[in-house]
DNA sequence: TCAGGTCGAGAATGATCGTTCTCCGGATGG
DNA sequence: CCATCCGGAGAACGATCATTCTCGACCTGA
């Protein structure tokens, strides 16, 4: 096993636990054993537990948005576009281990201790406003940025309220049809209504 | 100092530090401290860290609740007791000490390893709802679940948003903006536009 | 004054954790 | 075949933490 393959099974080990369980909860020891790499090998790759967190947090950051385009690119429309952000959060809530977001979790817990933390969590909500934003200028909105702030709070309260779910009610459904209200209000001088849902 | 006085001062300090920084980064010699209380005396109250955790998180959501019910119960009309909640949050938000909601941070940093944790954070979104569909069935919604998940979502959204913000952009009055638009939404067919916030 | 009880201060305990070190087997190069 | 290096397994170290224990001071009631 080269340097390459244990730094990638060792994220991958990292990435897994830290998200189920949360960083403070889980020791460098499991991420050994989970990993299979030795200890030593897994100091070289990554020098200590905070550079883990680090790049663990990274390259989550990265694959998230880069999912998230993805979805939206399968779209032409801009509302299509726009509200394919709630397709894209449904998805994500229906998987297995979803646990919340990585980085409002990794906030609550180190944010005020540690800086690195905070900021790459602080980071990523930014890159997803400028992502909604985007949309939100796509599609014409009267005013692009009050649009992306109010959408980024519904994405946001629902990947927290899918978190905590008890039951099978999908935020993501909830936070779509609040998006095409708001959608709607913001274009209601100019478009017609989409307030009913277009087939798809 | 008598059993009361120590319970509450130990409540207290364990509440500005679990808040402040977070539950595992905080220990009890920390506390004791704080309170100034004994050691032996701080485990006569509670009989371990679990037991501090599940009275700070129960302590706070009686009060958060209270506080914000009481901020609704200023206002008369429905529209303005619904709205109310972001003024409570915007007020909230402002708070020198705000470090976003203590359930949220409490369920991301524990929610996977401790399901008393789990519990209170989940019954305490669950109050709130319930909270937001009492003043959506007040304010005549068509659809008062629907309107109240759909608030649910902006309220959330905007604790998390603030408590990442970098800006000075106050996510209480993006949330405030958005609600209109949803409440004027679910009222459309039955009364007049409330779009324009009306003067207060 | 004495016996009993309570309390605060902080040391002791035992566990866990991040990190480093030791030791050994195996691969490699001459 | 030998010397050297590298990696793995896991013991060792030092720190921290939750929890308990010790000890001495102080109060109380007779």
């Amino acid at each position: 096993m080269d340097r390459q393959e244990a730094h990638d099974r060792i994220l991958d080990a990292a990435e897994q636990l830290f998200y189920g369980r949360g960083i403070q909860a889980v020791g460098m020891a499991e991420i050994r054993q989970a990993s299979g790499v030795s200890l030593k090998r897994l100091y070289q790759c990554f020098a200590s537990k905070e550079d883990l967190v680090d790049a663990y947090l990274r390259r989550r950051d990265q694959r998230w948005h880069q999912a998230l385009a993805e979805h939206i690119d399968r779209h032409r429309s801009p509302e299509r576009r726009l509200l394919a952000v709630f397709d894209f959060l449904a998805a994500w809530f229906d998987t297995s281990d979803f646990r919340g977001c990585a980085f409002i979790n990794a906030f609550g817990e180190l944010g005020a201790v540690s800086t690195p933390v905070a900021g790459l969590a602080r980071a990523h909500k930014c890159a997803l406003r400028a992502q909604l934003r985007a949309l939100a200028v796509e599609a014409d909105a009267e005013d692009a940025e009050a649009l992306a702030d109010q959408l980024l709070l519904l994405v946001e309260g629902a990947i927290v309220a899918a978190a905590m779910r008890q039951t099978h009610h999908c935020p993501a459904e909830q936070g779509k049809a609040a998006a095409r209200g708001l959608l709607n209000a913001h274009l209601s001088t100019t478009t017609p209504d989409l307030s009913a849902p277009p087939g798809e």
